[in-house]
DNA sequence: TTAAATATATCGTATAACCGATATATATAA
DNA sequence: TTATATATATCGGTTATACGATATATTTAA
């Protein structure tokens, strides 16, 4: 995902870094449980090389906080994050119009 | 878009084919009437450098005939088109389900 | 205490979307 | 007939997604 997905969120090359975003608006979750819910959807697990730099893409672009217990981290959105989800699903449903029964 | 759209159509990494095949199911079009209808819908124009390229990659897919007008050409889903995009839609409201409010 | 399992993370590489610029062909206007 | 506009197409280069392999840290099992 680019870093400027506040603006053209939607270029639609890849949308792993959105997907995840979704996921965690609907609660917090660490990698593990975001890898599962993913492999449900998709009838596949992302591999690890995909899932964590893309985790890291959205932390370092603010839009997710990390709660470290142990080994492992939970992942929450930030109100940023929250905003950018809004954004992006906004563009989502409007290029994709039509496309949902 | 991958060749392989009938298999694995979503790994998501850019989902103009998709969209494409998807305005096409709606009515046949020319290459600027799909190049109008996704300006609407993103808010930018794809240049011609995206578009026809995608357009070629789902006619040697199989995917699309066209019909050669003077200077234009008008392209119409063939039945394996229908099939990958009816394939296409079911992944794709499978990953996104609860996106679209 | 060591071994195995789990969760997170990084690295190098491959792939394909995408763009800007440019090319070609047809149609229309002057 | 020539010039302009339109539609389609290609090329080179950039970028981001994605993967397999591997590394690190923590926890649990033996």
């Amino acid at each position: 995902m680019n870093i400027k997905m506040d603006e053209e969120c939607c270029d639609m090359r890849g949308m792993l870094g959105f997907l995840i975003l979704f996921l965690l608006s609907k609660k917090p979750m660490h990698g593990q449980e975001i890898s599962e819910e993913i492999t449900k959807r998709k009838g596949e697990r992302p591999s690890p090389g995909t899932l964590y730099p893309s985790i890291k893409n959205l932390r370092e672009a603010g839009f997710l906080d990390e709660k470290k217990e142990g080994k492992t981290i939970t992942y929450t959105l930030t109100p940023s994050g929250k905003k950018a989800l809004t954004i992006a699903k906004r563009k989502f449903c409007q290029i994709f119009l039509g496309v949902f029964p």
